[in-house]
DNA sequence: ATATTATGGATCTTTAATATCCATAATAGA
DNA sequence: TCTATTATGGATATTAAAGATCCATAATAT
């Protein structure tokens, strides 16, 4: 149950791209050594938020990367998904429910039905209502908050002193 | 990103044990039968269950486990916990965040530090912050409220007919 | 044309999850 | 006390996913 390092990079190459806005393109050469990270592995990254529309990418000479939208418009749910694909983060392996069919058969009652004529599963219900809570906070997060939090937190300290 | 069946495994059998409660221990046996997986594999599980508190285990004839405590005492969250461990969702690799770091300086402005001399993460806040989210969650729901579930949504069918 | 840069396929390594087996210890009941 | 039963922990095997690299190909600026 944890991120991977790839996501981490992902979140990190953005911000890079962000703060550079103004510049050209990002070559990956610049992004890897940023990231302390190869750029062979960094480019399967790179490769998939572009197949999400996360960035653009220009192949050449004065080729590499940049954001595809505005920082602000680029959340951190979008990203975690490209990278970590978009599976429900919990599978029943109690798929038809047999055990809580049981438990409603003793009250001596039908269970309720899916479309698929399954029984829902309650743990699933619970599980992906959390899912569900998780998404909206990655939703309501995006690349900008994060440079936006830099400034603040600098500016912060600066009134301090 | 994703839960594991051993989680999954865990809470059908913490159900399956909160709805015989009224009964004596219940063996492994029953509870690999009822939720279709090897002995020695939900065992393992079991232990772990066992470890954390949350079940008790006697061995001998006419052993097995009981639950620890009331099924609305045991909340999703340290199930999850006990089962996938409690390290964090989301480790920043960029430990000492020199992005962060650089991102300040431009600014003419040195970054905040934590205990140990670092500079803190801020996408690794964002990650800290939608965790904490899922575990408030998580620990709003209980075994029992799944039983509760069950019986609701019986009664919810029957109340229909 | 040439050098540069991203892409996709193939493949290897490493790590974590899944799964089984067995020896040991604890317990109830005869 | 002896026996059958049940949980535990160690060791180990298997499978699947993440992490990582290499190379041939395509696109682009100069």
């Amino acid at each position: 149950m944890q991120f991977s390092k790839s996501t981490d990079y992902a979140l990190h190459a953005l911000i890079h791209l962000a703060h550079s806005e103004s510049h050209n393109n990002i070559g990956i050469k610049e992004l890897s050594a940023m990231l302390s990270v190869s750029e062979s592995y960094l480019s399967k990254i790179m490769s998939k938020l572009r197949r999400d529309g996360i960035v653009r990418a220009v192949p050449g000479v004065k080729g590499g990367y940049e954001l595809a939208r505005a920082a602000g418009e680029i959340t951190f749910l979008e990203v975690i998904q490209a990278i970590e694909g978009r599976q429900q983060m919990f599978a029943c392996t109690n798929l038809n429910s047999q055990q809580h069919q049981l438990l409603a058969e003793e009250k001596g009652i039908e269970r309720i039905q899916n479309d698929a004529g399954h029984g829902e599963c309650l743990v699933k219900k619970v599980m992906d209502g959390a899912e569900q809570h998780l998404h909206q906070y990655l939703r309501e997060h995006t690349i900008q908050s994060v440079l936006d939090a830099v400034t603040k937190n600098s500016n912060h300290l600066a009134n301090k002193k």
